[in-house]
DNA sequence: CTGATACTTTAATAATTGTTTAACAATGGA
DNA sequence: TCCATTGTTAAACAATTATTAAAGTATCAG
């Protein structure tokens, strides 16, 4: 279980176009990660501006790095994600989820 | 579909301590809603805070409000947290999501 | 050891955000 | 109509956040 001000945080570091970018990379790479400098290539983020935001984002528990040799590898953390959305669909509706669910 | 700035908007919108009690308030409830008043009285928010409140999160499309006699009912949207959520995972782990899915 | 690469940290500045107080609508009962 | 209730708006202030530039740390190739 996830508490209030954890998700807030988690809530914070994604609601930056930035750092949202950044999470969205690291989420289509999966477990394997990226290394700091592609991100900063690929989103065109200077090493400074991009170091600050993993800071932020890893500070939240949404990415964690690992070193390799000269290279930081920053990847996803699902399941940090996966209890924010439970936090925020928690009790929904009541306990009759119809309204709630997206339609497929 | 949502677009990056509106996503930024909504988690914009519920990374706050108020906001987040607020709407899950809101999501407990369904779609029914909540008077202001009540989500004022049962968050201890003064009425001022909680209209600017109000106003971030339907700015971002995350609570809709109805007025009915001298009450303004405020209600969670759904569709635009699981818009949101769905963005989040896009592509996961490049199609291949076994890794970003909760362990039930 | 030296120099280059990869990334982080610090400090300064600019911009955004949250709260409070006070004044302002709009609704509806007496 | 009068007045209390319900909620919004505006202005001011404090606090937080993002970006830049410059200096700093760590790793590796030669």
């Amino acid at each position: 279980m996830m508490k209030s001000a954890q998700v807030v945080k988690a809530l914070s570091a994604l609601a930056q176009p930035t750092r949202l970018g950044i999470y969205r990379l690291l989420v289509e790479r999966g477990p394997e990660g990226m290394a700091a400098g592609q991100v900063a290539e690929k989103l065109k983020v200077s090493p400074a501006t991009l170091s600050f935001h993993f800071k932020t984002l890893s500070h939240a528990g949404l990415v964690e790095g690992r070193q390799e040799g000269r290279f930081i590898y920053y990847a996803a953390n699902f399941a940090v994600m996966n209890g924010m959305v439970a936090y925020l669909t928690e009790n929904c509706c009541g306990g009759a989820p119809e309204a709630c669910k997206p339609k497929k």
